[in-house]
DNA sequence: CGGCTTTGACCCGCGC
DNA sequence: GCGCGGGTCAAAGCCG
């Protein structure tokens, strides 16, 4: 990484070299011109690279710094995932003798709506299932691909195989002999689900999939149909959502998910399949108590979770993700209620040829909205790029690993040079915006850019290392231009 | 013509 | 055992 830097620091001084001797560069330069100019050249070279040289002294330091922090972050991060497993092995022990498995606790260390007191073991299961919630968004979120690891966990793999076999899990007769305590748990997972609420005029709430219609029901209690919508973006999808509008508010849209994606999905469902999945791990994580309900806010979200309303039902937890009110709405990105309200029920928005996100997402649906966060995304980290050789240099450095090599000869020049970086940069910006979205760790697409030192614990996988480097690096080039400035 | 929605019928679990 | 209600199926119709 130092190496690099100094090259691009290099790089940096011929080129100014380059643009001097091209200012006053004339058709038939004279001796004198040319010895005048090799005298300014040399000048210029010698002062350029003692400046150039306490910005690699101001960088070799800042790097220093940003290894000590990262060896700080994960030496925290070791020591949280072995308190985590501790207690995950005490909370086992605890359960074995517990008689309400049913009732799940969300209390992530904030006050409840519903209750206030905390004895001791509360405390503990709220710090666990709060440790549990951050060594998931590090784990379980950080990337597309590994999200099906965490939705895994909402639901029985074997459900997953094909929706007739969920149909045959679903129809299968109480009967069964086994009732063992771990099939109970199984189904218990199987049956978690999470359900959204928001504002939205549409027959159903727009979240990237593709659904089909199978079903309406009229509930007891509310005049508006049920919906039952299958995913139809793998034909084997076991996903199902529901989606009724509120009696108390025709406004608001109550859409249920329940089960996981066992297909790659679009860039623009990732959020929705995130916030559900967490959710669900948030909700199935949580130990019993004897709260009947509760509520929290992750990521500017409010979560509330709750037994099923109905009593004649098998008490399955479900989570509510309440998005009709936006109490914190300075700092959280109300994903979904961005959205236009007179979305279709199924939107095909065009494709586009963009592709940002994992290799096992493609040329889906692309909101005008991503593009424009990623087209203002693209715009400053040009600007940054052309206006400041350090930030370049620095970005070179931190992306390096990530990008590959660059596709410029060595011969090529500094404009060519520039270009494939840029290029590649352009590619590392997005590929890294993809995972912060598909994360959910920011509100914003730039809040990684933001406090992205504050997250590199969070994220433990290689792929999301070289995406803290490079907000590192980020992070520093920014520092470094303001200092500047 | 293929894919989707609509809608009545059916299955199943649960409470009384 | 019966009725109720949630959930699903599948035929018919609609639409691009």
């Amino acid at each position: 990484m130092e190496v690099l830097l100094m090259n691009m620091a290099d790089d940096h001084a011929v080129k100014q070299e380059e643009n001097i001797t091209q200012e006053g560069c004339s058709p038939e330069p004279s001796k004198t011109d040319i010895g005048r100019k090799v005298r300014k050249t040399v000048d210029l070279k010698l002062s350029s690279s003692s400046s150039t040289h306490d910005e690699l002294e101001t960088a070799k330091e800042e790097n220093e710094r940003l290894k000590m922090m990262l060896e700080q972050i994960q030496e925290n991060y070791k020591s949280l995932q072995s308190r985590f497993f501790e207690i995950i092995k005490q909370e086992s022990a605890i359960e074995e003798g517990s008689e309400e498995p049913e009732l799940v606790s969300l209390s992530l260390g904030r006050s409840s709506p519903t209750g206030s007191k905390k004895d001791d073991k509360k405390t503990t299961i709220c710090k666990k299932t709060e440790e549990d919630d951050h060594n998931k968004s590090g784990l379980t979120l950080g990337l597309d691909s590994k999200f099906q690891l965490s939705t895994e966990i909402v639901s029985n793999p074997s459900h997953e195989n094909s929706s007739k076999d969920a149909n045959k899990v679903q129809k299968r007769p109480s009967s069964d002999e086994d009732h063992e305590e771990g099939v109970e748990q199984k189904s218990q997972v199987k049956r978690a689900r999470v359900s959204v609420r928001t504002r939205c005029d549409a027959p159903t709430m727009y979240d990237g999939c593709q659904w089909r219609k199978y079903g309406q029901k009229i509930s007891i209690g509310n005049p508006c149909p049920r919906a039952y919508y299958r995913c139809t973006v793998a034909p084997d999808c076991p996903v199902r959502k529901q989606v009724q509008r509120s009696f108390e508010d025709m406004s608001i849209l109550v859409t249920t998910y329940e089960g996981s994606h066992n297909h790659p999905i679009p860039v623009s469902a990732t959020t929705m399949a995130s916030t559900t999945a967490a959710a669900a791990s948030m909700l199935l994580s949580g130990s019993s108590t004897s709260q009947p309900a509760l509520s929290t806010e992750i990521n500017g979200l409010n979560f509330s979770s709750s037994l099923h309303e109905n009593s004649r039902l098998p008490s399955y937890p479900t989570i509510t993700l309440d998005l009709t009110a936006s109490p914190s709405s300075s700092s959280s990105f109300n994903y979904f209620n961005r959205f236009p309200t007179n979305c279709p029920a199924t939107p095909r928005f065009p494709s586009t040829n963009l592709n940002f996100s994992s290799p096992l997402v493609s040329n889906e649906s692309f909101t005008q909205e991503h593009y424009f966060y990623q087209k203002s995304l693209t715009d400053t980290l040009t600007k940054a790029i052309t206006s400041d050789p350090s930030f370049r240099s620095l970005i070179s450095a931190a992306i390096s690993p990530m990008v590959g090599h660059s596709s410029a000869k060595p011969g090529d020049g500094t404009d060519q040079r520039g270009d494939s970086f840029s290029q590649n940069l352009m590619e590392a910006a997005f590929n890294s915006q993809s995972l912060n979205d598909s994360s959910l760790r920011g509100s914003s697409y730039f809040k990684g850019f933001e406090s992205s030192s504050s997250r590199i614990g969070s994220s433990n996988q290689s792929s999301s290392l070289s995406f803290s480097s490079f907000n590192a690096a980020s992070t520093l080039a920014f520092d470094n231009k303001q200092g500047k400035n």
